[in-house]
DNA sequence: AACATATTTCGAATATTCTAGAATTATCGC
DNA sequence: GCGATAATTCTAGAATATTCGAAATATGTT
């Protein structure tokens, strides 16, 4: 994870609408989210999701698996856990704060 | 920790400079760093490194203390540590990814 | 092939962010 | 108060993000 990427991510997170989107794919959990139901539920334009969801998809933090005339959209944990295991690692790299003990999560 | 106070957090560590900056802070510990040392190191002008500081501060993911002419720049670890705890419970909430042990940390 | 459904791409308007030079404010030492 | 150093605020231009309707694409069904 170099620091670039990692802007990236932080970036296509740090968006209420993306970041809705997000959670609510966690919340999917395995069975993930058609875009159709993420839209309803959220109320906003597809057009607008779309590009939205490009934005995840392009930092790969969501990916799709097409199901018919239907995509899929899944929370990828490996991404999310990497950006996750960056900032902790900056965080904490020479400070006194309290460090999770990390699993062998990647 | 609610969702759109997580975002604008996301947002302003979603900037390559700012994230640079951040690192840089967390680097130097408790001693922080003055803005004219980030300025040096990072080789923007002053008025562009000033309006990431904003950023960072309004956010308050970084804090300032001033010692005469100088103002000091510190990583706020807390919110760090709580916009990372946000990230974790919301990436685990149902998934099956793992989920590093939280010690206390805020 | 024609149709229906799901989603993306296009195009364009509006808003926000980023950048940086110039002017201003803040603090200290003399 | 004056001068020097440190940093912010002002101002403005360029770049990027956001939004969303309309048109286009993809896939399955009849």
């Amino acid at each position: 994870m170099n620091i670039e990427q990692a802007a990236k991510q932080l970036e296509a997170l740090g968006n209420p609408t993306r970041l809705q989107v997000y959670r609510m794919l966690v919340r999917a959990g395995e069975a993930g989210l058609p875009v159709g139901q993420i839209q309803e539920r959220l109320g906003v334009p597809a057009s607008t999701l779309s590009h939205h969801l490009q934005r995840l998809l392009l930092t790969e933090l969501v990916t799709q698996e097409r199901q018919a005339t239907t995509l899929i959209c899944r929370a990828n944990y490996p991404v999310m856990n990497g950006l996750i295991g960056y900032l902790v690692d900056e965080c904490c790299a020479d400070a006194t704060c309290a460090k999770p003990i990390r699993t062998a999560a990647a």
